[in-house]
DNA sequence: AGAGAATATTTACACCGTCAATATTCCGGG
DNA sequence: CCCGGAATATTGACGGTGTAAATATTCTCT
């Protein structure tokens, strides 16, 4: 989030300037045609250039090229806008996670690699991950993200039951789950810090040049050594 | 944060009504006496019966029974309001953690006490503890934040380097942090995943009757267990 | 072709944060 | 004591926000 403040963001008051989208609006339409998908990409814009503050249904569709009331028909309030985007971030947070996994790998790996898919989608897409973990801004119940959320948390509970060769279904018994929950924790813990700016003055106590990813490693290390 | 929507507070409407606070206000008077700390109570209450999206500058002004540019001769702005309560919500997080360790205490049993503090006083006072760690709401360089904020660090900080018989200096070794970061990310996560409800499936995959107490013990258990 | 559904605009309202102008009270130096 | 400046509180205004209702335009289906 860059500290902006009140740029002024392409309208339509000149009647030519449009916003790019993946499907460009047709101009001179009274329907957009994919307004909710450039509604989508507009929030997104805005979420990473002013942050979540930023981030108003009617700034979206300002970014749109639209006017305030459209989202209505597409999102009903805010909290169905920030909740698809949310969804969106959750798919594409489960898809960095599996990027960095090999089939192939032993499960120790295969886990360790989800952490660290974990931990980058989160540095690279601050806004959008803490979006995705504020509760009260978002409305769970929608299916959308209710769906890509619980797909997310599956892929580090299943890592993790695959470390203990133990096929993990529906049911848990409590050391199956309380293990789940401390990689979880860990590793959700260290992100929300991270990005609070928490672990700030702990880097500051370090050997000058220790950066985040080598305190990473440490504490990556630090569990292996004992797990 | 019970799910209300606008209910109408005391006002100054009839002349008369008053809200309770810890030094009253004497009636009749155009000063205050002690606004200051009659706002903070009355965002901790707001905070506490609306939640974070209740708790709002005007609302505060209303609930004290002051006019709704009062605040600003004592907090500037929003953020400062939401910074000085954060940092008086991390004097009592500091003070509910020291709660639990007596010092003749061997280390160990002393960070499992402070990390059932933190646990305690973050579902104690959910909307409380989320805004101290919403730092896109809070003005960090604000020195009574700032110097509660890191008072509570310091306590998870020094129980973990006193676990290792170290006394932990104002330098760090990178083993020494990664053990702090542990600790401390661990718990955190835990807290911000319960907070925000993502545990909720995974209990209701757990045996029937299991609670988060218990898959707190267990996860508590684990991490003893091997550290 | 036309009717009804879907989509977008316009207008309106209440609430919000913030600023400027003003009013009231407090307090310390003559 | 008193009086003038500093501190505190009120009032009013402005632009921004979410949301609802009424209206306008277009799409789709029979």
């Amino acid at each position: 989030m860059k500290t902006a403040k009140t740029t002024t963001r392409a309208g339509r008051a000149d009647g030519q300037l449009r916003p790019k989208s993946a499907a460009p609006r047709r101009p001179d339409r009274y329907h957009h045609g994919s307004l909710r998908e450039a509604l989508l990409q507009a929030a997104e814009r805005i979420l990473e250039q002013d942050g979540i503050n930023g981030l108003t249904l009617r700034a979206a569709a300002r970014e749109a090229g639209v006017s305030h009331a459209a989202p209505k028909n597409h999102f009903g309030d805010i909290a169905g806008l920030l909740s698809e985007l949310a969804a969106v971030g959750f798919e594409r947070f489960a898809a960095t996670m599996r990027m960095g996994v090999r089939d192939e790998d032993p499960p120790d790996r295969r886990l360790a690699a989800i952490g660290r898919g974990y931990v980058a989608f989160a540095r690279a897409h601050p806004d959008l991950f803490l979006l995705m973990f504020r509760s009260e801004r978002l409305d769970m119940s929608r299916p959308a993200l209710r769906a890509a959320a619980d797909a997310s948390a599956r892929m580090l509970s299943d890592a993790v039951g695959a470390r203990r060769s133990e096929a993990v279904e529906t049911a848990l018994t409590l050391p199956q789950a309380a293990e789940i929950v401390v990689a979880w924790s860990l590793v959700h813990g260290f992100v929300m810090l991270l990005l609070d700016g928490r672990l700030k003055p702990l880097l500051a106590r370090l050997p000058p040049g220790t950066d985040t990813d080598a305190l990473l490693a440490a504490v990556f290390g630090a569990v292996r050594r004992r797990g």
